[in-house]
DNA sequence: CCCTAAAGTGGACCCGAGTTGGGTTAGCGC
DNA sequence: GCGCTAACCCAACTCGGGTCCACTTTAGGG
């Protein structure tokens, strides 16, 4: 957990400017008890979803089960999407180990099955659509998602470079896309379709992704000016040097 | 479905039981004035939709802006995912044109193409995304995207039986999952990564669904027991018994 | 054309989420 | 420790969304 907010103001590197920029509560002495309030309210967010649901969430539940002034709440989140933000940002912490087979096609699949693992554990699930709700409606949530599956998806993306590496997969493949186009099954019929997740899904979702990154449909090619791929600098003896926009942004 | 005008009333034919099954407001008479009022008030949630997001919309705005009284709104509607649920049941009247290229590459070019257009359309898209934040947590509206899913892949998929017949692609391809494949790109990243859509995008997602069709990586198989395909036997024509499955548990 | 009850109306009412202001606790620099 | 003030607490208040109920309008069958 953990994790502050901590947003790197620019510029101003010394002294804090007066009254100019709007500092938010809860930067200026994060230590002791600002930081337990935000424990316990974020934990009061997470108990509060899983269990009555998104709808019916209200801030002032959440401020009464953590324990804290409902004032406090409104004053340091403003509203329930900023708390669903926050909750995100600490979302982002977790990491997942990657696997390392020597094959891109069971690769893929271990990751698959993990991901279907954990969309089937039902409170952080429960959790995780109430994010998206509020991503599909909210900016700011919206951006934070964005953010969160960016970072996500090129962690993941580490196993499309050995691939590559291996010569399983042309060179010029666009290290994101492959992720995305296992992965996007799965949030497809999740949250769109709600069609149920089986372990066939999983692994042909894998299959796919696999297959027509080894023939050469995932290229990061730069298509009417919009590259698609975002990593860039892949390190390794990469032969051709498909720079990528590096929309990477944290 | 729910209030979806119309409902074949079963068994009794003579005389209403009293009170016993519970009609829906604007079944008995939905001559007139009825009918009158749905569309007010659906045109009123559509653009309070549209104007003000997802988020601001109330069932008194809607009632005002409909002319009409708010209990009117409550008693037929119960509440604001009522409403979405009726407005998306209204959204599956309209009938898209199949391509027919006579390769299946081609063909899923073409519908991606069109899909890509849809959901560049500002104000529809604005809509369909509130129905879709409202899926996410509401059990009822999540049924009724989901049937809305299951018709319109059902309709597309008929270009994949042709390829079937063809001989383009394996017979026992699901004809389904091919346009899921295709489909689930642009849902995924317009809904949940939030990245741009291109026509990149859609140029990719249609060769990686048929390329992955073509590969034989799509047959409906019967893996532990579940079936993902509905269809399959008949030829063309049938189409309405997708059933199966839905979203039920989840 | 008339009658019945289904559908819609209007306004009073309730309730709770969000706001405001003044007072209290405690982080943190000195 | 001391003091300053950020961060938090409390209670009262506002305001608008949702509910209830008696009343009016109008489908639709006879």
């Amino acid at each position: 957990m953990s994790q502050a907010p901590e947003e790197p103001s620019e510029g101003t590197a010394d002294g804090p400017s007066p009254g100019s920029t709007d500092d938010r509560p809860g930067t200026r002495r994060p230590g002791g008890r600002t930081a337990r309030t935000r424990t316990a309210v974020l934990a009061a967010v997470r108990e509060e979803l899983v269990e009555t649901g998104f709808a019916q969430v209200t801030v002032e539940k959440v401020a009464r089960r953590a324990g804290v002034a409902k004032t406090t709440v409104y004053t340091r989140w403003r509203d329930l999407p900023g708390l669903v933000v926050d909750l995100l940002a600490d979302l982002s912490t977790t990491r997942v180990p990657l696997p390392d087979t020597g094959s891109l096609d069971e690769d893929l699949r271990l990751v698959a099955r993990r991901l279907l693992e954990l969309m089937r554990a039902e409170p952080e699930m429960t959790m995780f659509r109430a994010i998206v709700a509020t991503a599909v409606h909210h900016p700011e949530a919206r951006e934070a998602l964005s953010a969160f599956f960016q970072q996500r998806l090129a962690t993941t993306a580490e196993l499309v470079d050995r691939a590559i590496e291996r010569g399983e997969v042309p060179p010029g493949t666009c290290r994101l896309e492959v992720v995305r186009t296992m992965s996007g099954a799965f949030y497809y019929r999740m949250f769109i379709t709600g069609e149920p997740l089986t372990e066939a899904v999983a692994d042909r979702a894998a299959a796919v992704a696999a297959h027509s990154a080894r023939a050469g449909l995932l290229l990061a090619a730069p298509i009417d000016g919009k590259v698609s791929d975002g990593a860039g600098s892949d390190g390794a003896g990469g032969s051709s040097g498909v720079g990528g926009d590096g929309a990477g942004s944290a």
